[in-house]
DNA sequence: CACCTCGATTGGATCGATCTAGGTCGATCG
DNA sequence: CGATCGACCTAGATCGATCCAATCGAGGTG
């Protein structure tokens, strides 16, 4: 059994000292070895102390591998991993992927990422569970129609989404979002406080649920305070161009004096409407956006924004996978996180 | 051995089939199940049909962990994720991650994540090494003084890097990395082809080899076309407010017609000096910047910009990787990219 | 027909950590 | 003083796929 038995004490040992060596060394049984690493309670103080010494000594760390096989676990989440859609500001899925990483790796888990396919959305996700590569999903693309949330469901995997089931009642997983209503609420209620009353809502299509909830944020705080929203809504696509176009239209016929957008892009379009008119945006027109991208940071005039609580959510989002894991009650099926408010000069 | 004998065909089973479940309904023997999944050409084709069905009819996919421990791979590649910068325009890391996720499937390798630490660079590296939780790492942040690519190195791990070591003559690893002064030069000679003669470069402080590398791009095509660069150049800071000031000081003092900056976010540091000068980019005064950002893209005047090839750069990593892992000889020990110029109404 | 070859197939051993049942030892108690 | 207890530790079995050496069987050869 004594392998590895002279190495070089500064470079990688051919093959890695297992427990079994450590066990040898320390003069204890591999259980005990075991115990001092997961068990540490179990020895007694001085055997925890000697085998932890020869564990230092050895550097050794349990083979992921072997434990995965024995413990039926993986230590591992996946996560699709699609990329932001070119031509539009959200980098949000940067930022929630660092935060899921770095929430990931305080509870002992690593995030692994997996290619998303339009044709067969649950493939990527039918290989890992069947090989059993990974011990939960965080499913981000929760939107209308699509079937991941439900497969999962069906199959039994365990999985946490970043999103709510918007349209399906059906839906009983557990979820975990950002309330974008309050978030518009927010925004419309930081610009009432600067003295506006004719704030313009420019969000995206009818069918869009996530859009439609944004806008309700706006119409709720606005009605709140005495305020009419007639005339002052727009609904385009997602795209600079169009939030531009609603933007020249809605001064044109309503002269609002301030915008709230469902997006950071659609607000882009409101600022190059403002650029081309010549009017200086916070001075002479607000602005406010959604998601906080890197372009609201960057933009020469600092462009207010709604910021969603995504370390909040990733940390949330591992919470709850833990519970399901360890099958504790989940005692909520759904999370939802209150965003904030950078403020910059677009208002 | 027959477990599992009596299951639903819609949802998971409990626990799922192993390959000795295949092997014992199809008739045959486990290596023979196992060859028909690794080495399909040894088996008699009919054998290999009727395998294949079972393999198919019971939903079969090789445990991950099992195999991980017999074959001591891992098929997953690590690569450490830190999130953009805030306050910066830089977003390439997630465009990168995502080339990589894709061709890291076409080879049936995975990505796995881990956070970074300052304080201690090469802590994440080392826990996985040791326990064997990835067969190589991408390493990204080959910046000065970064003892990872060196640490690795002296571990023997398979890594390889995006990025090349600038300064360190005696690192051997390998690299991919963009040729980011080709990429400055194609900027540079498209605004020289659309007529300028004063072109202004942007760029970083000078402990920068990046930085530097790309200025000799520039500095290369002005000479090549004879034109001067006395004046015409400026260090700072990667910030906005750092790119705009630079970029008015230079208005002033040496009236250049355009502006080559190291950076998008330099590059809307000018495009703010020009907002408020009152001068419209691409037609009173040119602009490109670096690495095709979201802002680059969203911008209401599109920021023309040198563009990495991301997926380029992944695929060939990967392929480096799976050399390096079956010890097939590298034949080079750097690769270097041609980026291509995003051409957009700034230019 | 015995012998040989070579492709196809088999069963046992193995990777390294953990589970389980059982064993050791000193302290406590009737 | 021997039985009992509990804290601590040990050894064998196990997870599931792959490696390895050995075996089987069909076809060819002298």
């Amino acid at each position: 059994m004594a392998r590895n038995e002279h190495r070089s004490g500064s470079t990688l040992p051919v093959t890695p000292p297992t427990l079994a060596d450590v066990a040898e060394r320390a003069g204890v049984s591999r259980q005990t070895v075991s115990n001092a690493v997961n068990n540490p309670d179990l020895l007694r103080p001085d055997t925890l102390e000697r085998v932890r010494q020869t564990i230092a000594e050895l550097g050794y760390s349990p083979n992921r591998a072997a434990r995965n096989l024995r413990t039926r676990t993986s230590s591992l989440i996946g996560l699709r991993f699609a990329p932001a859609q070119e031509g539009t500001a959200n980098a949000a899925m940067d930022r929630f992927v660092h935060s899921l990483v770095e929430a990931s790796e305080e509870v002992g888990y690593h995030v692994l990422l997996f290619p998303g396919d339009d044709e067969d959305p649950v493939g990527g996700y039918d290989n890992l569970l069947r090989s059993t590569a990974v011990d939960a999903f965080v499913v981000t693309d929760t939107y209308l129609g699509n079937p991941q949330a439900a497969w999962l469901t069906q199959q039994r995997a365990p999985f946490v989404a970043f999103g709510r089931p918007w349209e399906d009642d059906v839906a009983r997983h557990v979820w975990v979002d950002v309330d974008g209503a309050a978030g518009i609420a927010l925004a419309t209620q930081h610009l009432i406080d600067r003295g506006h009353t004719r704030i313009a809502w420019i969000g995206w299509r009818k069918d869009s649920p996530i859009g439609e909830d944004r806008r309700s944020g706006w119409v709720r705080t606005m009605h709140q305070n005495g305020l009419s929203t007639t005339g002052l809504a727009s609904r385009v696509e997602d795209v600079v161009h169009s939030g531009a176009e609603a933007a020249a239209v809605l001064l044109d016929e309503s002269a609002p004096t301030a915008f709230v957008c469902a997006s950071d892009t659609l607000a882009m379009g409101v600022l190059h409407t403002l650029w081309i008119r010549q009017l200086a945006p916070g001075r002479d027109i607000a602005v406010v956006g959604f998601d906080d991208s890197q372009v609201a940071q960057v933009y020469p005039v600092g462009l207010t924004s709604v910021r969603q609580p995504l370390e909040d959510v990733a940390v949330e989002i591992i919470r709850t996978i833990r519970a399901l894991l360890t099958h504790q009650p989940v005692e909520t099926r759904g999370v939802l996180l209150e965003p904030t408010l950078a403020i910059r000069e677009s208002s």
